[in-house]
DNA sequence: GTCTATAAAGCGATAGAC
DNA sequence: GTCTATCGCTTTATAGAC
């Protein structure tokens, strides 16, 4: 750890623990019900330090949402697309829909949906360094099958697209409006189908 | 028009001229950072005639929410479901895919998603009435089709769930974020495609 | 950097006249 | 029902001591 590093803050034990409960204030009350106070409270640290270290509230939020999304890179049991068409679609569906309906998601999702209007940035980078770069790798997982002939696949694209939103269909949305779940849909029976489905259209 | 209504207040101009306003200000704001101020400068209105109206900001929201579901039911363009499978599938994708993408529908999606946690109730009926009510319809149509061996579906929930999803896919989600779509991405587009896919595997 | 104390403004909601 | 005026509270953000 040399102190060459000119573009990020260096990390100090205060600032993480501001961030930690700032992340903890927006995600379960989103960002208006949040306060700088309550923030403060949490971080047990005074309001002045909060503004010692970040511009405003907006640059707190950013700050949260950004260092999020850079923690977002865990892929184990991502498939490598060796092997049989089925066992790659269910390794990488049970993968990506685990992701996505982990609590800490769903309530990113919610609060990055509800600022996107007044931080378009914000909402941009959370798409690329989320939900678009598991498209990216699903993509590239059906363009690799579709190369190997392993799947009929025209736009691994369009494939992609289509498995994604198989995977984010009622399911997803139900647990965004907190809503219960409709009885015997789980993990493994939506992308179950969701991959049958698949092999029935593209062999 | 006789006077007999006791579930539903009877309509004013004002109380109208309020719920125009308040619906403006939340769907392009957002709940929080809309005041009641700016609702009654937008029906010029005082804001004490407001409180003559609706309890509370909470109950304002709830029933610019409930009156917006109430009108969510045009249907034009819907297939009876008794021709091609293909026809009745790519009518009804475009009239669902159409009103999703509506501007007011992603607003209105953005907010309610945003205070889910805050208003359960709220959320509940907004599923219900709207999407809910979509999927059911979707899912009529499926089991009809099913039903006249036209289309080899097992469970028409999972089916419908199916095209929902794949309507619902990047293109939706990147317009929730306001992102710029991809490239050559439309209404026709996925439909069609989506439809293809459902037919390969389901017939 | 970190604290206590406070400024300055905006908010939801209400009182009281008409 | 509708208005004007205002209350009481919370909010973001800052000043100044250390």
């Amino acid at each position: 750890m040399v102190k060459n590093e000119r573009t990020a803050p260096r990390p100090s034990a205060k600032r993480e623990a501001i961030l930690d409960a700032a992340q903890a204030c927006f995600l379960e009350q989103g960002y208006a019900a949040t306060s700088m106070d309550a923030v403060a409270s949490g971080a047990t640290v005074s309001k002045a330090t909060i503004y010692a270290h970040f511009a405003s509230k907006d640059a707190l939020f950013a700050a949260v949402i950004c260092r999020r999304c850079d923690n977002s890179s865990y892929t184990t049991g991502w498939p490598d697309g060796s092997g049989e068409a089925r066992e790659a679609l269910l390794a990488a569906g049970t993968v990506l829909m685990t992701l996505l309906l982990a609590p800490e998601t769903m309530a990113m999702y919610r609060v990055v949906v509800a600022e996107a209007v007044r931080q378009p940035d914000l909402a941009r980078a959370f798409w690329e360094e989320g939900p678009g770069r598991g498209k990216e790798r699903l993509t590239a997982l059906f363009a690799g099958l579709a190369e190997r002939g392993v799947l009929r696949v025209a736009d691994p694209w369009v494939a992609a697209d289509q498995f994604a939103g198989m995977l984010r269909a009622e399911v997803f949305h139900r647990l965004l409006l907190g809503l219960p779940l409709p009885d015997g849909r789980t993990i493994e029976t939506t992308v179950a189908a969701a991959v049958e489905t698949l092999l029935r259209a593209y062999s």
